[in-house]
DNA sequence: TAGATTGTTAATCGATTAACAATC
DNA sequence: TAGATTGTTAATCGATTAACAATC
């Protein structure tokens, strides 16, 4: 299971991606499904779905192709959907609430436990349905509870600290909405950085040079 | 400006951040920086940075480096940051709302021109001070207005029809939230699927798989 | 069995890195 | 001028694609 290095980011970026469609053929009713006709789907190429899968296993079968359930819970096997990793969100601001009521966690492998702000007008009040923490309740909640995921909608500013600060209390995984580049030494660590800034940024690039 | 297939997607990809980085650098009064001091800020090899910048014209100078300001306003200019574009939201949910008062627009080369919804209990409402409109009202307004990137924020169901309509209205760029692989067979249309559900499970993966 | 399609190796392509001559 | 650092070419590395033998 953990034998470093072996998998590329490149291979690992997709995955997500096959599941979604995946998921959705077998919503359609498909059973099985060849690597070449999902690579139309997916605008693939049918070499790069098979070079893909196996460096799992070998999921499929010559002369058939892949059964759609068996390979969807291969792939969410490795994904750990199933994990529902107990889940921070730090920043109750407009972005944050609407992550957490946007949102559907457990599909992800993650289930929301606490939201948290610095903001005293907000603690108390609720979003999705989860009470707002005060943010200096965090250490206390962490000891109880032992979240390993969190979600970062906090200004540049103060990310880094309090990123840090997660470390400490054994946050190994950060979704990180700050506008800022989180870089953690600690080598353990998993950061996903989503830059939206950057993202419809491409978009004025797009338009301006065609 | 417009030499086709020249510049490489990963070099593309990479500018916003660029952007970022020296815009940060600014503010904090550096002047100058050479490729490899700014490689190591932003955990790149020096070489990728002047391959990188080299795409678009040579910006640095030797023996000194690159004039912070000077080239933040070259790749502004690549990135069309000044141009605000006009926008157009369509969805006014949870995360279309979060994204209308979160995304300060000007910065990115956009515009929020206006918000649309099918919910006739949203129509008249405001979010992020814009009155929320009736979807039915779009043809009209991109008549006016002449509107040419969409953010889309709506299911995904819908999310195809609604594209292919705004595509004849004249619309020219996607920024798509909904959870589906925009794909349009036009093709001078630029779309950015952005899908945050793929990228959450990267720390699921992360996590099961370490 | 014959046909289909995988798993996997080999070939190609593109992106990253290294090196260095040009030049400020 | 000497030192620094770019712009750019060449070398390396990794990812994608093609090909085909294995096999269901």
């Amino acid at each position: 299971m953990s034998k470093k290095g072996e998998i590329s980011l490149s291979v690992i970026r997709r995955l997500p991606r096959y599941y979604r469609f995946i998921g959705e053929l077998i919503k359609e009713g498909t059973v099985r499904i060849s690597s070449g006709d999902l690579s139309k789907k997916m605008s693939l190429t049918a070499s790069q779905i098979r070079q893909d899968l196996n460096c799992f296993g070998g999921f499929g079968q010559q002369g058939y192709g892949y059964n759609l359930i068996e390979l969807r819970q291969e792939i969410g096997k490795i994904l750990g959907v199933d994990k529902g990793y107990k889940t921070i969100l730090i920043g109750a601001g407009n972005l944050g609430k609407a992550i957490a009521t946007h949102m559907n966690f457990s599909e992800y492998g993650c289930s929301l436990a606490a939201i948290f702000d610095s903001d005293k007008q907000k603690v108390g009040k609720t979003a999705a349905g989860i009470t707002i923490r005060d943010i200096d309740d965090i250490d206390e909640f962490a000891e109880e509870h032992k979240p390993i995921i969190a979600i970062l909608c906090i200004p540049k500013a103060s990310a880094q600290e309090i990123a840090d600060h997660l470390v400490g209390l054994g946050i190994k995984a950060f979704w990180n909405f700050s506008h800022y580049d989180l870089r953690l030494d600690y080598s353990d660590i998993i950061v996903e950085n989503v830059h939206l800034g950057d993202s419809i940024m491409l978009l004025s690039y797009g338009i301006t040079n065609s």
